[in-house]
DNA sequence: TCTGGGGTCCTAGGACCC
DNA sequence: TCTGGGGTCCTAGGACCC
C-alpha cells in the first residue's frame, strides 16, 4: 500500500549561501548578511563556527572576527533562488507548498524507502549542482515529522523518519523543538510534565482533546503520523504589512510621513503581485507601548498610494495623540482582490482609479530602472527611513513631488 | 534576552440581535 | 423594563514562525 510522504526541504543558511552562490569568491568563507540594518541576519556556517550569532551587532562582529565577510542583504536574489529551488523540487514530486523563503513541502506517494531515499538524493544533488547552495531534507509521515527529520542533521542532510522508527527520534527532541510549540506552549507542556516530543505523543487522546488546544491537538495527531490538512501555501498572501520604526519623535508631520511612506512600500509590493487592498489598516506605536490603529474601507479597492492618502490623513489625524511620543507606524492592506478582476459600479462604468493606477504602473517601471523610490510621493519626503534616502541630487518632478 | 520586521492563525470577549 | 439564554459577528491581542 502506498503511503503519502511529506518531504521537507530546508535551504542552509539561505541568505548566506546565495551570496556566495552569486559571488565564487565567497564559498566556503565566513558570511553574515544584515549590513544595511547592522546586525546578523543570517550567517553561514562558517561564520557560526566562528561563534557569530543572529543578532549580533556588526561592529562587534567586525571587532571580534575581522575574517568575516559582511553583506547587505539582496532580497531579490534570495526571491529568484527560491523560487529556483522551489522549481527544482517541482520536478520531482507530485506536489509543492511553498511554506517561506527558504522552506517548502513537497508530497511523494510510494511505499518504498528506497525510493524516498533515492528521490531527496537527486533533489539535493540538482540543487546542488544548478545553484550552488545546499538544502537539508526531511521525509516523514506528516508536516511536523518531517520537520522534525529536517532539523536532525544540519546542514545538507537527508533524514527519514518512518512508523518504526519515530519513537527513538521524538524520545531524543524537546517539546520546545516542535514546530508550532513556542515558548509559552513549552511553559505550559512542562507544567504538565511533558518534556520530550515522545511525552506529548503518548498522551491518551481523551487527555489530549480535554486538557489543550487545537494546535496542541494538532500537533499530536501530527507526531502519531496522522496528517492534519492545513494551508501551509503562502503563495497568495492575505495581508501585505510594512512598518518600520524611528527615532522617538512626537513630531506630527514626521510621524505622518513615516506612516506615508510605509502605504507607498506596501502599496508597490501589492502592484507587484496584482492585488488590489479593500482594507487599509495603520497602526502608531508610541514610546510607552500604546498601540493605536485604525481601520480605512475603500470603496473601490486600489493600491494607488495616491488614492489612499486622504482617507491615511483624515484617520491618522483622528488617531494621534500630541501629547504621546512615537517609535513606530505601519500600515498593513488586506482583503484583497485580484487586478484582474476589473470592479464595475451599478452602471456598468469602470471605477476611476485606473488613471492613478497607471501612474503607479509608469513609477514602479521607473524605480526599476533607477532604484527603490526614486519617485515617492511629497507627504513621505519627510521619512527618515525612506530607503534610498541616501541617494544623491534631489530632482523636482511637477505634481508627483520630488525625486532622489 | 532583546533587537526588528513580515506574516498566519486562534481565542476571548464585546456588541448586537432574537 | 428586567431577566435570561443563545447565537453570530467582529475585533484586539496573543502565540508562533521565518
Amino acid at each position: 500500500m502506498n503511503h503519502t510522504w511529506v518531504i521537507h526541504i530546508d535551504g542552509d543558511a539561505f541568505f548566506a549561501s546565495v551570496e556566495a552562490a552569486n559571488n565564487p569568491r565567497l564559498r566556503g568563507k565566513p558570511i553574515v548578511t544584515g549590513h544595511e540594518r547592522g546586525i546578523a541576519t543570517a550567517m553561514s556556517y562558517q561564520a557560526k563556527a566562528l561563534g557569530v550569532t543572529r543578532g549580533m551587532p556588526m561592529f562587534q562582529i567586525r571587532k571580534l572576527f575581522p575574517q568575516v565577510i559582511i553583506a547587505k542583504s539582496d532580497y531579490d536574489s534570495y526571491e529568484l533562488y527560491s523560487k529556483r529551488m522551489i522549481n527544482i523540487v517541482r520536478r520531482h514530486v507530485s506536489e509543492v507548498h511553498e511554506y517561506s523563503i527558504d522552506e517548502c513541502f513537497g508530497i511523494v506517494l510510494t511505499d518504498k524507502l528506497e525510493k524516498l531515499q533515492e528521490i531527496g538524493k537527486i533533489i539535493k544533488k540538482e540543487i546542488r549542482s544548478e545553484l550552488y547552495i545546499t538544502v537539508t531534507i526531511g521525509i516523514a509521515l506528516t508536516r511536523v515529522l518531517a520537520k522534525v527529520a529536517s532539523k536532525w542533521h544540519k546542514p545538507d542532510g537527508l533524514t527519514i523518519i518512518t512508523t518504526e522508527t519515530a519513537d527513538e527520534f521524538l524520545m531524543r527532541t524537546q517539546i520546545g523543538a516542535i514546530w508550532g510549540i513556542g515558548r509559552q506552549g513549552t511553559i505550559a507542556l512542562r507544567d504538565d510534565d511533558i518534556q520530550t516530543a515522545y511525552d506529548l505523543k503518548s498522551l491518551p487522546r481523551e487527555l489530549i482533546y480535554t486538557n489543550y488546544h487545537k494546535r496542541v491537538r494538532e500537533i499530536w495527531h501530527e507526531l502519531n503520523g496522522q496528517k492534519v490538512e492545513r494551508d501551509t501555501d503562502h503563495t497568495h498572501s492575505k495581508s501585505i504589512i510594512r512598518s518600520r520604526s524611528f527615532p522617538q519623535t512626537n513630531n506630527k508631520e514626521i510621524v505622518f510621513a513615516e506612516l506615508s511612506n510605509n502605504l507607498e512600500i506596501a502599496c508597490k509590493r501589492a502592484r507587484s503581485v496584482g492585488l488590489k487592498p479593500r482594507s487599509v489598516y495603520l497602526f502608531l506605536k508610541s514610546t510607552d507601548y500604546r498601540y493605536i490603529r485604525a481601520e480605512i474601507s475603500l470603496i473601490d479597492p486600489t493600491y494607488a498610494p495616491s488614492l489612499i492618502i486622504p482617507h491615511l490623513r483624515k484617520y491618522f489625524i483622528d488617531i494621534f495623540e500630541p501629547e504621546l511620543s512615537y517609535k513606530s507606524t505601519g500600515v498593513t492592506l488586506a482583503s484583497f482582490v485580484p487586478d484582474h478582476i476589473g470592479l464595475q459600479d451599478l452602471f456598468g462604468q469602470m471605477t476611476n482609479t485606473t488613471d492613478h493606477e497607471h501612474l503607479f504602473d509608469t513609477i514602479d517601471q521607473i524605480s526599476d530602472k533607477f532604484g527603490n523610490n526614486a519617485i515617492h510621493l511629497a507627504s513621505s519626503m519627510n521619512s527618515k527611513t525612506r530607503s534610498g534616502s541616501f541617494s544623491p541630487k534631489p530632482l523636482c518632478i511637477p505634481f508627483l513631488g520630488v525625486a532622489i
